[in-house]
DNA sequence: CTATCGTACAACCATATGGTTGTACAGAGA
DNA sequence: TCTCTGTACAACCATATGGTTGTACGATAG
């Protein structure tokens, strides 16, 4: 069975290359309650300015989250069809994973130790 | 109320890091369904053994696979109760996401680091 | 206008990643 | 036994990543 190419290995690949650092998750939640601005984000977190732009530059690419100008500030806040696209891509992923554990459970879960 | 901290960042990292890569979701796929020796999955693509065998050793790494001996050859499979807590993991992202969304109640922020 | 703030970006550095080739060794088969 | 196969692992290379500092520039405050 061919799986169906939902989105491009590229963009699977930024995906979960953006979720793979702790504060790019970080980043995430707080724009997801937030809409705070670069610097406002960069203050919460012990390194650089330049340091956490590059985070937010990340999820940006990955199209987890977006910016807007407000007048001088950048305001980051999530992408919400595409964190919702995010999320369906893990279901698919965790639904072709449990079908094909279903499959499997008619051989090895009779035993049920 | 403390959300629980499940897992530890390092683990969370290794887990979508492992992710992040095409032949190692399609290493994963395969070891679902079948139960392939390391020259078995190298003899589908196209790079060298070792890099095939350095991304089986990625997905150990990250609890995704496990490998068992027969014989010389090394049984590659997936670790269901670790993709199942792969599983709830992004679960877990998903629903504090929607919950976010909805309500902006209590920030359950792990805290800035 | 001038000073400052928020941002952008370049240059640099150390380490990690993803690939290669080559060597070594244990298990299976002649 | 001796050979081939499957695996492990080291060394190496190019590029990516995650951090730094420094410079530049538009927008805002005084």
């Amino acid at each position: 069975m061919v799986v169906q190419r939902l989105e491009s290995d590229k963009s699977l690949n930024q995906l979960f290359r953006a979720l793979a650092d702790g504060t790019r998750r970080s980043i995430l939640a707080r724009s997801l309650t937030e809409t705070p601005s670069v610097s406002e984000l960069a203050a919460r977190y012990k390194m650089s300015f330049a340091a956490v732009q590059k985070h937010v530059a990340v999820l940006e690419r990955a199209g987890l989250i977006q910016k807007r100008a407000n007048g001088r500030a950048q305001l980051v806040s999530t992408n919400r069809a595409r964190l919702q696209r995010a999320g369906e891509l893990l279901d698919h992923f965790e639904s072709t994973w449990r079908q094909r554990m279903g499959q499997l459970d008619d051989v090895l879960l009779p035993k049920g130790k």
